[in-house]
RNA sequence: GGACGGGUGGGUGAGUGGCUAAAACCAGCAGACUGUAAAUCUGCCGCUCCUUGCGGGCUACGGAGGUUCGAAUCCUCCCCCGUCCA
């Protein structure tokens, strides 16, 4: 068997503390999984991530397909071969793309048209040919096509999105067990229904009915109060199975991530620390720092104090300061590996305070800390 | 000594009578970013006052005068910079 779940620890929040194993290797849970779309974290090397800890990332169907074509990656021996990451890969379907690229696509019960944002082509995407391009890069995580809606949504729109998403779902199964190796993949079901209760409900309950080996919450986090994405996320977390992995697409911010985790999420991922590095918002234990702010421009201390990164233990706010002034590209090194040291960090304090039963306490800490007056003395 | 060309807000640089506190870009300042069309995007960017309004006052296009209801824009003189001719 290429894969198993298993959950080691629980919480009194409804935490887990889990490993899952695949063919390319044990991915601790909850995890946090930064985003590299185009088979590569941007601003780290392979080898920067191992350094980091990081023991799965995503990848991107669409993108991918587009760019240089998944036949070509099958060619060279799959995504893990041919970006050099021996370790684990979910891809993501092209679901997300729906939304993020709605002003490029076009929405049938069959599938998706794209206008391609690199050279306007087009491209119909069907959940099997989500999928065979999820195959032929090989993958040890598959997602299903699915149609993520923006919030607000009314219930129609969220009604139709998810029930389309719930076809797809069985069509994607259907396809998976034809043309796929359960040795080496696993397909996850994702479930929509916007930000209404019953609807969630609902299509989780069908999809569950599919027996997937995990199940992902998607169209969250996409302009509703965290409030609400809790809310929802806890009514689909709570009618998954217990013993299969769980994945809340897309999220989040620092100040959130031990919500979900207490919501009983097991994975998660966000473009949040790598696009926050890039555009100079670093994240602290005392909260979000934009360090080409005037007042770091004679700072001798790192970014934060507390953290162990191998930024913070070498160079000034002065100097990463300059680095993102003058545009230098070692700004955006630097800075992405600290925030997914941060990221990371926090997420290895998370399963330990699991571990021990003490995640409440951790969680109050860390939103009062993550949220209160930061670096710059200012409220965020 | 003469002939042209030119001097605009921190920088580059549009603007040849009112729609110009003055385009655009850069720099500067601040904010945003949640399954990546993002090393991106947004706002502010002369001073000042308040009843914060597509509000009032003041200052501003090398300098000083002038024409005009009205001038960065037209005229006169002066200063400075560049190129060329003696």
């Amino acid at each position: 068997m290429g894969f198993h779940f298993e959950i080691l620890a629980t919480d009194p929040t409804g935490a887990r503390l889990g490993r899952l194993t695949t063919p390319h290797g044990v991915v601790d849970t909850p995890v946090f999984m930064p985003v590299g779309t185009a088979a590569t974290v941007k601003g780290q090397t392979q080898q920067d991530l191992e350094e980091l800890g990081v023991q799965i990332f995503l990848g991107n169907t669409y993108h991918l397909y587009l760019r240089p074509g998944h036949e070509l990656i099958h060619g060279m021996g799959g995504l893990h071969r041919f970006m050099s990451w021996p370790h684990p890969i979910l891809t993501d379907s092209g679901g997300f793309q729906v939304f993020s690229l709605s002003s490029l696509r076009k929405v049938s019960d069959e599938g998706v048209t794209f206008r391609s944002h690199l050279d306007g082509s087009e491209h119909f995407l069907t959940p099997e040919k989500s999928l065979e391009i999820q195959i032929a890069l090989g993958a040890d995580i598959a997602m299903v096509l699915d149609e993520c809606i923006e919030a607000p949504s009314s219930e129609l729109r969220a009604r139709e999105a998810a029930t389309r998403t719930l076809d797809w779902a069985r069509r994607s199964r259907d396809y998976f067990a034809r043309c796929g190796n359960r040795e080496r993949q696993m397909l996850f079901g994702i479930v929509q229904g916007g930000v209404h209760p019953a609807l969630r409900r609902e299509n989780a309950d069908a999809l569950v009915d599919l027996d997937f080996p995990g199940y992902a919450i998607g169209g969250l986090a996409v302009g509703e109060s965290h409030e609400v994405t809790c809310e929802i996320a806890s009514i689909a977390a709570s009618r998954f199975p217990f013993e299969r992995p769980r994945y809340l697409m897309g999220v989040g911010k620092p100040e959130q991530i031990a919500d979900y985790v207490s919501l009983g999420v097991d994975m998660m991922d966000c473009v949040l620390p790598t696009r926050s590095a890039r555009h100079g918002c670093l994240f602290t234990s005392e909260g979000p720092l934009l360090i080409r702010n005037a007042r770091h421009a004679n700072d001798s201390r790192p970014i934060d104090e507390k953290c162990g990164c191998a930024v913070c233990g070498r160079y000034s706010r002065a100097y990463l300061r300059h680095l993102y002034s003058t545009g230098e590209f070692l700004s955006i090194i630097l800075n992405t590996h600290h925030n997914l040291y941060f990221y990371l960090d926090m997420m290895r304090r998370i399963r330990e305070a699991i571990r021990f039963g003490k995640l409440e306490r951790l969680r109050s800490d860390l939103q009062v800390r993550l949220s209160k007056a930061n670096p710059s003395g200012r409220r965020v």
